[in-house]
RNA sequence: GGGGCUGUAGCUCAGCCGGAUAGAGCGACGGUUUCCUAAACCGUAGGUCGUGGGUUCGAGUCCCGCCAGCCCCGCCA
């Protein structure tokens, strides 16, 4: 729809400015819905360059916009505004027709990219090995999946991939002091928990930083591991293991897809990245490390502390690593991934760390033509004091427990609702809703908001039942659900045009129509609080519709037109919070 | 000290390439149910868009300064 007006605008703009310079017709969706469907504003930027009034410039471009047939056919006469504005509506029956054709496509108008386009690395979720998920890893997980989701449903070959931490000095502390205070954890699997195993993590992160044989020791063990030595090696795969399997258990739950492919899978290629970026020129060995050392957008030297590729003590550090792991990300196949566009969901504060190794990355011509590298930084989680969220006895929040307690207030607030209603609803629904609503409410909650900025984190926000929550969408899709039940089924085999005559069809038409708009503009922005505001309003604009429009009692036609609205709103909610990775429920 | 992000209604937040009268939700106050789930809908009140300049026909949006909060700043990730 969009396409054709820019297709129908240039031409007349062209014609009205023969005598004059190029010109932007400044064509954006109207900012308010009684300027109709668009409007154009470039009339007012001519003013001054073509000494004419605008109005008197919006005139010209307006006469040439109706003296071309294919516009006449799509719009209504346009209308000059303000101090020269041109507004724009579509005509009725091109709306309705546009509505008629993303009834019959299971794309609902998204266009797929060409089936040969090269990978996306999404890089997302990524916890350490022997810790267990927590609050922190939340955010990452949600919005990484989110886009995910969008990608794919755009085509793209997605790589989704989670970069867990399971390398490095970490793992020289852990096993230098498990081999001490816990040896069998060691050489059998599954012989502590991993509750034990963080606890023993947190032991030896505290004597890293205070027993200076103890660092040295675990410098050795790393030294060890990076080397290959067989009995570290297969403490550091137990290890992994245990990990991973309590990682898959949340995965599950949210119903998330992920490849790991951790740091250590980069360690064949670190040595050769350190050299790449030697033979570039780049590398400058200072206080004994090799570093590269940054520039500003001018190409002077950055005040900005080096990329640190190779300590002074000869190891890699993580910086090394994702240096590899871009590098064989865009490198072409078999060995790499080929990708053209690598997004990296982590939070804010590694801002700095990925510009800088990103520069390096370019820099050392590891970016192909048209290569895109782009972090997608999100704020902290905050509990409602506003400070970092923790739990009352001030630990971090373990993410599993904040699954928990999001079903279970669901459930609560389910059973009360029931008990109040006097339903009867046997256990299966109780536990398939209270799930569905919970996870639903923890996932909405923190994609709805910009991920920018911090996110204050709240149960009762996100479950309550009106407002911009998971809960009054899935009620929406509900409301349409009972609708069918009771008789639209047949809404599917519309044959005749669809008629509509009430302003809140229109309202509702014009919103379900913009749904292809906004899944480009998520792909392209990442910021998927934009499709969380758009199926908000389509809730909104739906509930209206419902509450004022006979649907079932209508006469015909207008009965199945409306149905044939119910069933688009409904696929269209249920397709975006599919793309949320929420899924929806025919009763609550 | 350097860098990044944020600052919009009492609270939580939107605000798209700079467009017309600043947008929701919650909370407050008032109204709506012979009707498809009222978990809804309608209305009222509530704003110096942190602040001072600048650019522009037009600035919450772009540029510069300042203030406040948070985060990052060489061999952890």
């Amino acid at each position: 729809m969009e396409a054709a007006l820019n297709r129908a605008f240039p031409e007349a703009a062209d014609a009205a400015v023969q005598a004059g310079r190029p010109l932007d017709p400044q064509l954006a969706p109207a900012s308010r819905p009684e300027f109709g469907d668009f409007q154009a504003n470039g009339a007012l930027a001519l003013a001054k360059p073509l000494r004419q009034a605008p109005r008197q410039i919006a005139a010209a471009i307006v006469a040439e916009l109706e003296a071309d047939a294919a516009f006449a056919a799509l719009c209504l006469p346009p209308e000059i505004a303000g101090p020269g504005f041109i507004n724009l509506t579509l005509r009725p029956e091109v709306l309705a027709e546009e509505v008629s054709r993303r009834l019959a496509d299971p794309r609902l108008g998204v266009p797929a990219v060409a089936a040969d386009a090269p990978p996306v690395v999404v890089d997302f979720s990524s916890p350490n090995i022997a810790k267990e998920m927590h609050v922190g890893h939340l955010r990452s997980t949600i919005i990484g999946d989110a886009l995910a989701r969008v990608l794919e449903f755009r085509g793209h070959p997605v790589r989704r991939l989670n970069h867990v931490g399971d390398w490095g000095t970490q793992f020289g502390m852990l096993i230098t002091h498990l081999r001490e205070v816990a040896p069998e954890a060691l050489r059998a699997a599954d012989a502590v928990d991993l509750g034990d195993l963080v606890a023993f993590y947190r032991q030896a992160k505290a004597r890293f930083d205070s027993d200076e044989a103890f660092q040295a020791a675990s410098r050795e063990e790393v030294v060890k591991l990076q080397g290959g030595d067989p009995v570290s090696l297969k403490a550091w795969g137990l290890l992994c293991d245990q990990s991973r399997r309590e990682f898959q258990r949340i995965y599950d739950r949210l119903d998330i897809r992920l490849a790991e492919r951790g740091e250590s899978f980069y360690n064949p290629f670190l040595e050769a990245v350190v050299e790449d970026l030697a033979a570039a020129g780049l590398l400058v060995e200072d206080q004994g490390a090799q570093c590269v050392f940054l520039v500003g957008e001018d190409g002077q030297p950055s005040p900005a502390p080096p990329v640190i590729v190779r300590k002074s003590d000869g190891g890699f550090n993580y910086a090394t690593t994702d240096l590899a792991a871009i590098r064989y990300r865009f490198a072409p196949a078999p060995q790499g991934d080929g990708a053209r566009r690598l997004i990296y969901v982590t939070d804010a504060g590694q801002a700095s760390h990925f510009a800088g190794v990103f520069q390096v990355a370019r820099r050392a011509g590891w970016v192909p033509e048209g290569g895109r590298l782009e972090h997608v930084p999100f704020g902290l989680v905050q509990g409602e004091d506003g400070r970092k969220l923790k739990t009352r006895a001030g630990d971090t929040v373990r993410l599993k427990d904040l699954l928990d307690e999001a079903v279970e207030r669901a459930e609560a607030d389910l059973r009360r609702r029931l008990a109040e209603e006097g339903r009867q609803e046997d256990e299966a629904f109780v536990t398939q809703v209270a799930t569905t609503v919970g996870l639903a409410a923890v996932k909405y909650a923190d994609l709805s908001t910009n991920r920018i900025t911090n996110y204050q984190f709240s149960f009762d926000r996100m479950l309550a039942l009106q407002g911009n929550t998971a809960p009054y969408l899935l009620y929406a899709v509900v409301r349409i659900a009972g609708i069918a039940r009771r008789g639209g089924a047949d809404a599917g085999d519309i044959t005749g045009p669809l008629v509509f005559t009430e302003p809140q069809e229109w309202a509702l038409v014009r919103q379900l129509l913009q749904f292809d708009r906004v899944i480009l503009e998520v792909e392209e922005e990442l910021l998927p609080n934009r499709l969380c505001g758009y199926l908000f309003e389509l809730s909104q604009v739906f509930n209206r519709f419902y509450d004022q429009v006979p649907v079932l009692k209508a006469e015909e036609p207008a009965r199945a037109s409306r149905l044939a609205l119910c069933r688009l709103t409904a696929d269209t909610l249920k397709l975006g919070l599919g793309l949320l990775g929420i899924p929806t429920l025919e009763r609550m």
